[in-house]
DNA sequence: CTATACTACTGAAACGATTCAGATGCGTCC
DNA sequence: GGACGCATCTGAATCGTTTCAGTAGTATAG
């Protein structure tokens, strides 16, 4: 017999079949203890027979005004989180609150062109969001809505935001009081983007006071203080190369320009890992040895840093852990339980074999 | 003047203030062309001023029939995810059609304890689902909900659902032939899980034929068939070791049963990089020297597998245009288009530096 | 024997939008 | 001047649930 081209099976149709009330239906996935025991495997029963596999999840989302979802905002296009070898990681972490409390993870990031409808139409309870860039729409579109939302690496925080951080600034002065440590006394530093629109190249300090990212403004502050406190110049010993990408070949790029400069760094100070990768693989390419040649220190301890030749030096931050600190913040929120605390997470540096002491002059 | 401890805005707050009929505010969203533009932007005004975001996504989603989020379906916990290196190429995959065509992505997994509910709550407009053990009681719950669904690696496909697959026959059979055609005559199998709730352990063959896991049925099938027609004897020659997970350290725990069976494998296939990797782990800390000694041949072609020591010899498939035609289809399926055929995407053999001849006796 | 307390179930009002068949007014055309 | 077309806006039905205040009916207590 055919399971009919079924229009659509409701929870009045099977309390039709069976001759109660829908109340009584929905009791019966709702509240069990409203129901006699047997109506109730009745009702499963006729669910099962007649096709029916549990309430709507809209027309429940819409009534209880939940659907058990929390919503996972990247400040680009999705795709492009997948390409990062960390982006996995802190989602990760939210995935592990998540699925503990019986939350869906909706990834949305900006589409190529209807930039922020996305947020705006994500059926979620609330968001985990992650930096933004000052004034992008996409931060309109999510704070408009009014959810409960936890902020991460978003260091000018709105109001009243549970947010969860990283000490960016320690971390990148650390990377940078190691290398000063060493005895390097010219530096280049391979930047992230600073504002959401920018397209990469060296950057005068004016420009530098301009970033709008958040880790991206706090790890120039990080470096910046400890070349200041090591008695250099931040405007004459060091130059700053902006990335328009977070990939290995942006950074590629940004060691290229930076090792034409006369005179050269001894040592470069990269963002992030994906950009270490970048200068390590052009240093490579041009013969230039490291450490003995050019020192290189990363950012974020990805897992594949640690499997770089020469395995990279680098400031680790748990993503992991972030990614959970924000699930819980956000969980908490949504089933009213007591707000927790907003989070500032450490770094460490981690040294390993891709710095050493500059070549003799 | 402070923001009232707004109630909640809807289209009839703002139908009321403007003295319009809510279908008219509706339209100034949906239909512009059923306005007046200058009505359409005192819409749009009023709505600033009362903050109101746009219409309410579920309560859109319940009169629309559709939500604008795929479901992507991971049947596991869904943190383990990112635990694998090839899961997020495959979601990436997904992404970048869903972020073009206007979709989110919603992922679940199976919750701790709930273990179905996840899926047969989430608000979305079909599903793209990876591989299920027979029986997974996700399987019922999202065939159950009776949407567009996509399966993906799931060899026993469920008659009319649209499929993607891979040609693992072909892999593994090309992987196994590699090892025989170095002089290999003595093998070790390190099996990915062959059902959903099985501890690992050496695998008898008629165990092996009850894999339910459509990959691993695969693999396991293109393994033997490329040592029969060797002419070798796949009870006599073949250890089959089944992990219980996909980890380094399962894998790990593989090699070190295999490398103690007398007489010792020579070689071992690994159903996936991260099995590989630990039986590469486990062979450098015992002297082991690969491929000296020991060939290992890995599969999926994980990005990792270039930067091993000695890279890994694996089988490549692009994780990322899996999921790609996936999304392809099931948004071809959502938007009425023309259904796309099923897709069986190659499988190719890359040779690095962890295989080679066997040791003479 | 009446008051109280459960248990098991019902009815109807939300939830917040979309949709579609009109209604209204106005200019045009022959 | 009547028919028609067009642009603009309205009303009411509907989407599939949940929830909450009841209604019986039976059991327990006083």
């Amino acid at each position: 017999m055919g399971v009919k081209p079924d229009k659509k099976v409701t929870l009045k149709d099977i309390a039709e079949a069976l001759g109660v009330a829908t109340s009584t239906v929905s009791n019966a996935y709702n509240r069990p203890d409203q129901l006699s025991p047997e109506l109730r495997e009745r009702v499963f029963e006729t669910a099962r027979r007649l096709g029916y596999s549990g309430p709507d999840p809209m027309a429940r989302g819409l009534r209880r005004g939940r659907v058990g979802a929390i919503g996972v905002v990247y400040p680009d296009r999705l795709s492009y989180a997948f390409t990062d070898p960390v982006a996995p990681l802190f989602i990760q972490g939210i995935a592990l609150e998540a699925e503990q409390a019986g939350y869906g993870l909706l990834l949305v990031g900006t589409a190529p062109d209807q930039s922020l409808t996305l947020a705006a139409t994500a059926s979620v309870d609330g968001f985990v969001v992650q930096c933004f860039a000052d004034g992008d729409p996409l931060y309109e579109a999510v704070v408009g809505r009014k959810l409960p939302t936890v902020l991460v690496d978003n260091f000018r925080t709105a109001p009243g935001f549970p947010f969860v951080t990283v000490d960016d600034v320690g971390g990148a002065r650390a990377a940078a009081e190691h290398l000063l440590g060493l005895g390097h006394r010219r530096l280049g530093v391979v930047s992230l983007q600073l504002a959401h629109d920018s397209t990469g190249g060296f950057l005068s300090p004016p420009q530098q006071s301009r970033a709008s990212y958040g880790p991206t403004r706090a790890r120039l502050q990080g470096y910046r203080a400890a070349l200041e406190a090591a008695g250099l110049s931040w405007e004459r010993d060091v130059a700053v190369f902006e990335c328009p990408d977070n990939t290995p070949e942006a950074g590629r790029e940004a060691a290229e320009a930076l090792l034409r400069l006369e005179p050269r760094p001894t040592a470069v100070l990269a963002m992030s890992d994906q950009l270490a990768l970048g200068v390590l693989g052009y240093a490579a390419q041009q013969g230039v040895a490291v450490p003995r040649e050019l020192s290189v220190v990363g950012y974020d301890d990805a897992p594949v840093a640690a499997r770089t030749s020469p395995p990279l030096t680098t400031v680790r931050q748990d993503h992991v852990e972030k990614g959970r600190r924000a699930g819980q913040m956000l969980i908490a929120h949504l089933e009213g339980r007591e707000p927790l605390e907003p989070v500032v997470l450490p770094t460490r540096l981690i040294v390993r074999e891709s710095s050493g002491p500059p070549p003799r002059p």
